[in-house]
DNA sequence: GTGAAAGCGCTAACAT
DNA sequence: ATGTTAGCGCTTTCAC
């Protein structure tokens, strides 16, 4: 059915060696033989299997990509810049997303192990704890994590600790003292923690109390009843959130209007990725930004300085890359006057009672 | 480095062949020898290639898809529900992403079909002048279209014309009279012109004078003056917007923000595509809505089923299936009182002059 | 400048 | 139940 080298060289009156160096070095044959080949290659309109070049060369040219899901558009994002340079460079992606799913992250990685990819870039809920990691190191795949916060492994991402505490400092700064943090129901990620950890940083040096996080249900339509008491009842009701990603930020959004609530005069919205897209919004979110296509292209570089043995590994250059974030001051949040504000009495009670 | 069968089978002290059979048919082995081999595959970690595997065997179990961009929900979502049936059907994406630029779609069709992909999942800008086409139809190669509006391939999508159509005239039906439909700067795809035709018969059927689509430049981060001069100046400036896709409807909706119109009281806005995100913005977003989704399961099935020969070829199924769209009445629609209108003195002057 | 032949990792007859 | 062997499509010595 499918044309291989063998039928060329019977077409074109030559052996396969000649049509493989007509292919793959045409400078070391006879331009007329050339010419021949190539007109018996377009003939048959043969194309040389990558399985036969793989199989018999040791490079397969090919990277796997594993994210937890392209619903966010963070990932979609990353996946642009990785396909940006791959396809500049002659390499494939083969992707697989896992939706979270640890049984399906180890499966991933199997498959792609099985595909001999030359390396992996992914993604995943956490990245210290994860034993499939240490089983790439012990395979010797090589590998590179977007967007996890780690020391231990190759990384690239920002400094999600930092990147919480100046955002929230700017929600300070702004003159909010009750600032709640919202995360998703898969809130178990590192990054999720760092992220708590540069708010409750960040809220401890303002001399303020943090909170642990609220738990929001990402797929709901609405938000639960116990959530939106939470941020809407009593006299120490929040005056400001801060949502551990865009896409949380944009259901809590529409979750406090549906309960009337205005933004940002009621509510200020502080979120965390930096999508294009909230931009778009109205009032555009202000977001902690994470340069998500940066992320992958460097993903890329490091993983391909790896593969290719370019990689410094004089320790100059170390296991993890951290790029800047940047924080976009949309028009979700609202200055609140401290007038209006009552802090409370001590501080010392404060800390031993949240405001939650 | 990387352990291959024979590395198992010395190890184990069997046969290349009997470690096959452990792997690929494990009731055909003696018990105990299947342990023996077990153990030798976990104490190597040891993988089976699928290289080998796939040039010995005729199947690849491999799926080509090839899409615009990723920066568009739309055909993430799309990939979302391709990537759900592989992963649970046991086949693997390559993805190639292409700008909607014609060399790299030709280069994506070449690269998958040298890693003999058993089909092409794929999204052009035109399907029916493409020559690519042609070309994979002449290789054999099967491939199903995504949201390409053809009946000449095989193709899943929604009736572009007919879900215009529908939009164009719930906007009549809201009172709209002077409507403009905004088009991407790479306008030349079939969806857009099947879009702009329902246009132009929904409002032919109610007596109006569909314009020409207005071209947009969808990166800018401004409405450039002369758009913007179209879209309000004059006392014939239209009252809604039918944008050709929510991106593009969000892009245009920041614009007009910008140029301090309200949306919907001064404007408003419908857009095609029915983003999942739309209905976060505020107001929510008006969408003529396609089940991206689906459409990416739609095309997974059809294109399996002639893979694996299951492709009914009865004849009654046809070429194209055609998923049902619907219509999502979001804020961004205000109903416009008739009174406020003044209809043209004459229709026929009406058809001769658009208002644009 | 060209050809013959080995071998990449694996599966599937066929043989024992 | 297990081993031997041919061969999938290709690249690459090594001859000529």
């Amino acid at each position: 059915m499918i044309p291989t080298i063998k039928d060329v060289a019977a077409h074109a009156g030559f052996s396969i060696a000649t049509v493989s160096r007509a292919i793959n070095a045409p400078h070391t044959v006879n331009p007329v033989t050339l010419d021949t080949v190539r007109q018996s290659i377009d003939a048959l309109n043969f194309r040389p299997s990558q399985l036969g070049r793989q199989l018999r060369g040791e490079r397969t040219r090919l990277i796997g990509v594993i994210l937890p899901t392209l619903a966010n558009p963070v990932f979609a994002e990353c996946l642009q810049g990785i396909d940006e340079l791959a396809a500049a460079q002659g390499y494939r992606l083969m992707l697989m997303t896992t939706q979270y799913d640890a049984d399906r992250e180890r499966h991933a990685i199997e498959t792609l192990r099985e595909h001999r990819v030359e390396g992996l870039i992914l993604t995943v809920a956490d990245a210290d704890t994860h034993p499939l990691l240490d089983e790439l190191d012990r395979a010797g795949l090589l590998y590179v994590l977007m967007h996890n916060d780690t020391v231990r492994r190759p990384s690239v991402s920002v400094d999600n600790r930092l990147a919480a505490f100046d955002g929230v400092r700017m929600l300070i700064a702004h003159g909010h003292r009750r600032i709640l943090m919202l995360a998703g129901t898969l809130a178990a990620s590192d990054r999720a923690r760092q992220r708590h950890l540069g708010y409750a940083q960040a809220m401890q040096q303002a001399g303020l109390t943090p909170a642990p996080p609220l738990e929001v249900d990402f797929n709901a339509d609405e938000l639960s009843p116990s959530v939106l008491a939470h941020l809407t009842s009593g006299p120490n009701r929040p005056t400001a959130l801060f949502c551990s990603n865009d896409l949380l930020a944009m259901v809590v959004m529409r979750g406090l209007r549906r309960a009337r609530l205005q933004i940002p005069h009621d509510m200020s919205i502080l979120g965390f990725d930096g999508l294009a897209m909230g931009e778009l919004l109205s009032p555009p979110l202000a977001s902690i930004c994470a340069p998500n296509r940066e992320i992958g292209c460097a993903a890329w570089q490091r993983l391909l300085a790896r593969v290719t043995g370019t990689y410094d590994t004089s320790g100059e250059t170390s296991l993890t890359l951290t790029l800047p974030h940047s924080l976009r001051e949309g028009a979700t949040i609202a200055a609140i006057s401290n007038s209006n504000e009552k802090p409370p009495a001590h501080a010392s009670v404060s800390v031993e009672r949240p405001f939650v």
